[in-house]
DNA sequence: TATTAGATGTGTCATCTTTCACAAACCACA
DNA sequence: TGTGGTTTGTGAAAGATGACACATCTAATA
């Protein structure tokens, strides 16, 4: 029985992995936890923390190997595997969330687009045809699909919600500026840039 | 003098503040920390502690008229005014973000578009002409404009991020995939959405 | 081989955050 | 006017999180 991991530590490994990601790509190979500290703007004793929940990555006097730091966290967040995505919503948001790529080059592919819009159904998004949302149950049931991203208005948000979940769904990205009551075995992010311009203007002037 | 706020408390009240918009619009003009707490998952001690920080907007025995909380809520995060806004990249992301009705319907303004691309400059995205990144400076500098969005590639984020901060620039939300270094007086928003997606992987399966 | 300059992993402590629980206030209604 | 059922605001307790500091290990070098 592996000792239950804090939310917030999960919370930054992908961070954390996104930093070894650019040192890699600056043809670093070996790093510290002071030099990812310093990039990163956390004390360099949090990220020793962190990572010693799972076992010990690094060699004293040395360091990480980034290579293999990258690996081993890839694993504990599983994402050293490809995951499927489901899209609701292929208006003006949706349409943009669907053509971006950063998803697929980071192992998230986007399987299948809904759209409850009678004359959006069946037209294509880059390569994908939109579905109608009375095909969500069973598309996301028969293809196993297990994360979702609701770029739909508010109104409809907690519908699909429901939707998405009742089909099995347990991991939701939320694009719409609204709070979604769901239980407790399904996660959420929400994604409102809004609310993130609202938590800096505090501190203006 | 008045007492330091912890910062989670503030990033919290816009999320308040967008449920108490939600209650508006569908009619209620009453609402308690018990209501509010169900709707967005939190304790209704914790929302009481939160609004207690500012001084006391409810009423024992009733709950919180929302007209109030909500004035008082966005004079607290100064987003009672308008605010104009600066985005630094015009690419797939830059021009998705540009195109957001989003942010004008919540009193944030995209005044002025930037892109380094020659191409580009001149050109329009929606009502706004596409600016040199060389008038970076001097725009913002002149228009006092004390927020910006980064959309530019991660490789570039970091220098335009200093241009700004240099410019005057003190509230960044930042789209490209990467950690910026800012001095403390600056504050910075990450939007990150596969960063989103991995902090949920974890818990799948 | 011995020494020095790092760097990790971790027990301990300090601080920050949340929850608890209750007095005080309020409304409605008899 | 008095009573009962709510709800706030808030000290105090509990719990979660982060920082500290050091023993231990490594690599490099003399």
């Amino acid at each position: 029985m592996p000792p239950t991991i804090p939310d917030i530590v999960i919370s930054r490994l992908p961070v954390y992995l996104r930093a070894l990601e650019r040192l890699s790509q600056e043809g670093e190979e070996v790093t510290s936890s002071h030099e990812l500290g310093k990039r990163l703007g956390i004390s360099s004793a949090q990220i020793r923390k962190d990572l010693s929940h799972f076992g010990g990555f690094g060699k004293q006097g040395t360091g990480y190997k980034i290579a293999f730091l990258k690996d081993q966290l890839r694993q504990v967040l599983k994402v050293e595997r490809d995951w499927q995505v489901a899209l609701v919503g292929a208006g003006d948001l949706g349409s943009a969330v669907a053509r971006y790529r950063g998803f697929a080059e980071r192992g998230f592919h986007i399987a299948y687009v809904f759209d409850s819009a009678p004359e959006k159904i069946g037209k294509k998004i880059g390569s994908f045809a939109i579905l109608p949302t009375d095909d969500i149950r069973k598309t996301i049931h028969e293809n196993g699909i297990k994360i979702a991203m609701i770029a739909v208005p508010a109104e409809n948000a907690q519908h699909v919600a429901d939707e998405l979940i009742e089909a099995g769904v347990r991991a939701i990205l939320n694009y719409a500026p609204i709070n979604l009551n769901v239980p407790e075995n399904v996660r959420v992010q929400y994604i409102d840039p809004v609310i993130h311009l609202q938590r800096m203007t505090y501190y203006l002037i």
